[in-house]
DNA sequence: TCCAATTCGTCAGTACACGGAATATAGTTT
DNA sequence: AAACTATATTCCGTGTACTGACGAATTGGA
């Protein structure tokens, strides 16, 4: 009898889920077991701009303001990047890479590549085109699905996992 | 202008990434803010097969053990399935859905039907026929992937751990 | 100038995701 | 039966991901 694992190849978001898995699995295997991926988009968009402030980092990699913060702090204890307040605007944290920093995402933006055609080797040339093309609509549509401002972090009608509300708790 | 952002489009892991975060908001305003959308898997695996340990249930779903076990236990808690131990062999979890967790899980397939629909509404019917096929064949080479090159300390050991390999002929 | 709204970062809470080690059980070998 | 090996689950540590609340700082308007 046929189990949920075939229906499940039917399911776009299911896909999806399973699609990241081979990423991080072929991540460590290939690029970097103590740089993550987000890591280094991290690290990557701090090359391409100095100082800038965190909620714009995770504006550039899509990442929300607490997992920016985490992700920025982890760097930081490596030594990777430097944190320091905008004498401008108090609020503000702002991001350099070190020395080291530079030097690691460097060496990673090749392997990065790598990994990234092997990730997508099965397909030929033209459907690799054509997944990246079809992602990126998908991706785009949803932010003009959102049509509140802000260009990330969307609260969105009713709560996520967070913020204590599991009806479990009573 | 745009500097990593841009760059970042062309990268199939980031993309991947990102259209999972679509999936997840999709999945919050669209199916239910109590069910995520693994433990849905979960649920939806049980529905098709009564009696089924961790590790079978974790291969049907593609979780690995560890995720596995805190997903079914959040669903027990919650009063949606039964855990007890296998009389034949008292190492496994048998797993059984309740009566509220039948009915949850098939009030939510329609809905989870839906927002598949809609998370790749953007895509004319072809394409998403063809997305739908170029996801599996991406996420069914994983397991060729992780075999050939291996330059980094894989994560392997010898094990097979909770969500690779749940391509097996059905 | 004072105040209300906004913005940025942090903290707490919840959940997915994974690997290694520890534990319990099962099966096999001697 | 004891010893050894294989397997299932749990526990622990790390990291990603997001929401809501809070405090500090800033900004715009009266």
């Amino acid at each position: 009898m046929s189990t949920s694992h075939e229906d499940l190849r039917r399911h776009p978001g299911h896909l999806i889920r399973r699609a990241q898995q081979v990423h991080y699995w072929l991540w460590n295997a290939e690029v970097s077991a103590e740089v993550t991926s987000p890591q280094f988009a991290v690290l990557y968009a701090l090359r391409a701009e100095k100082n800038i402030d965190q909620k714009t980092l995770g504006e550039r990699v899509s990442l929300d303001r607490s997992t920016t913060a985490e992700v920025v702090a982890r760097l930081a204890s490596r030594g990777l990047l430097q944190r320091f307040r905008d004498p401008r605007d108090a609020r503000r944290n702002l991001l350099r890479l070190t020395a080291l920093g530079l030097r690691t995402s460097e060496s990673l933006i090749p392997r990065a590549a790598r990994m990234n055609r092997l990730l997508v080797s099965v397909l030929s040339e033209c459907e690799q085109t054509e997944l990246l093309r079809m992602l990126n609509l998908v991706v785009d549509a949803d932010e003009s699905l959102r049509k509140e401002r802000s260009s990330l972090p969307r609260p969105l009608a009713g709560e996520g996992r967070g913020g204590g509300r599991v009806s479990k708790a009573g």
